[in-house]
RNA sequence: GACCUUUUCGAGUACGC
């Protein structure tokens, strides 16, 4: 059964989707009894195509799980049906399944998305009542939508009062914060949240943090750089700094061993465009394949539409027919 | 006993002002 099951999470995370329903029946038939894991995967993959219908309909067997629903609930706020997935909460607690943190958070990200901030916040604030434990993740999802929304100041704000009831920001929290000062063309700010990250691990390193009260020193050990820090300033030095400043920034990245992926290659790609560099951004099209990093859709498109602005046709037109080539679908 | 599922951050494109 465990291979069954892997196998279907394997076409199931390729995203052939049309595969995992076909191997679901065929377990049946050769006489394999799906678990709840088997019926997970699938309702997840029916939820990816947006077969919501379908889905439903796996939630009036008896041997389903809370997980069951949280996909179910995932799958409807993906539709933009929060509203729905919400209404699923007292189909669950009639059955005697309880719902989770993850549960709220995908509810919390569903309002996020339709720009119901409010509703957002209500069902967080619900969570302690309910007696569910608030975790970072939806704490972040909630500052992202704040930042989404331009309201900075409450999303500071949800960050120290997260802090104060022991939910200590991670980089991923920073990352959000970051984000949303670089969209605003606020460099200074984006800095100072760098240097707050720097500083922490400086301290770390230097064995400061026994001058402060902390509770549990692995939430804090997490605070470093990742790849998306980088990429978000990066882009943000695009804009603002020139291209000089952020490919300096990028070998500074490669130093601290931290590797580009597609999405790092593409800002920079997208950076160079602007700056009409469409010569180098060509070559760096072809540095990424010796990287690895194979381009994508996006990388591609990039470059394709300042080759057409600037009259460079003849070249875009080269470079779409090597994306077909080398089997790169549009969007 | 071993297998499995769900949630948060980064890239291009919008002939509108």
């Amino acid at each position: 059964l465990p291979l069954w099951n892997q196998l279907l999470y394997e076409f199931n995370a390729a995203g052939v989707v049309s595969q995992v329903r076909v191997l679901y029946s065929e377990m049946v038939f050769c006489g394999v009894v799906p678990n709840v894991f088997s019926v997970n995967i699938l309702v997840h993959s029916l939820c990816k195509m947006g077969d919501l219908d379908l889905a439903l309909g796996y939630l009036r067997n008896n041997d389903i799980d809370t997980v069951t629903y949280n996909t179910v609930i995932w799958g409807f706020c993906g539709q933009g049906l929060t509203n729905q997935a919400f209404g699923l909460l007292s189909e669950m607690l009639k059955k005697g399944i309880c719902f989770d943190s993850i549960t709220c958070n995908i509810l919390v990200k569903g309002y996020c998305r339709l720009g119901l901030i409010k509703y957002a916040e209500w069902v967080m604030h619900n969570l302690v009542d309910g007696g569910i434990p608030k975790d970072i993740i939806g704490l972040n999802t909630l500052i992202d939508g704040f930042c989404e929304a331009g309201l900075m100041s409450h999303a500071l704000s949800l960050m120290e009062n997260g802090e104060r009831g022991g939910l200590m920001p991670d980089i991923v929290t920073y990352n959000t914060l970051l984000n949303a000062f670089c969209k605003m063309g606020n460099l200074v700010r984006a800095e100072s949240l760098i240097n707050e990250i720097l500083g922490f691990q400086r301290d770390k390193e230097s064995g400061l943090f026994e001058n402060y009260v902390v509770q549990n020193q692995a939430e804090i050990k997490d605070l470093r750089p990742t790849l998306a820090t980088y990429t978000t300033l990066i882009m943000a030095y695009c804009k603002q700094l020139g291209i000089e400043e952020a490919l300096s920034l990028y070998e500074k990245m490669i130093m601290n061993g931290i590797m580009p992926d597609v999405v790092t290659c593409s800002s920079i790609l997208c950076g160079l465009c602007r700056h009409g560099k469409l010569t180098e951004a060509a070559l760096l099209l072809r540095e990424m394949y010796k990287m690895g990093l194979d381009p994508n859709h996006v990388s591609y498109s990039t470059i394709i539409n300042s080759l057409f602005k600037s009259g460079r046709v003849v070249e875009a037109f080269n470079l779409q027919g090597q994306m077909v080539v080398r089997g790169i679908s549009f969007d």
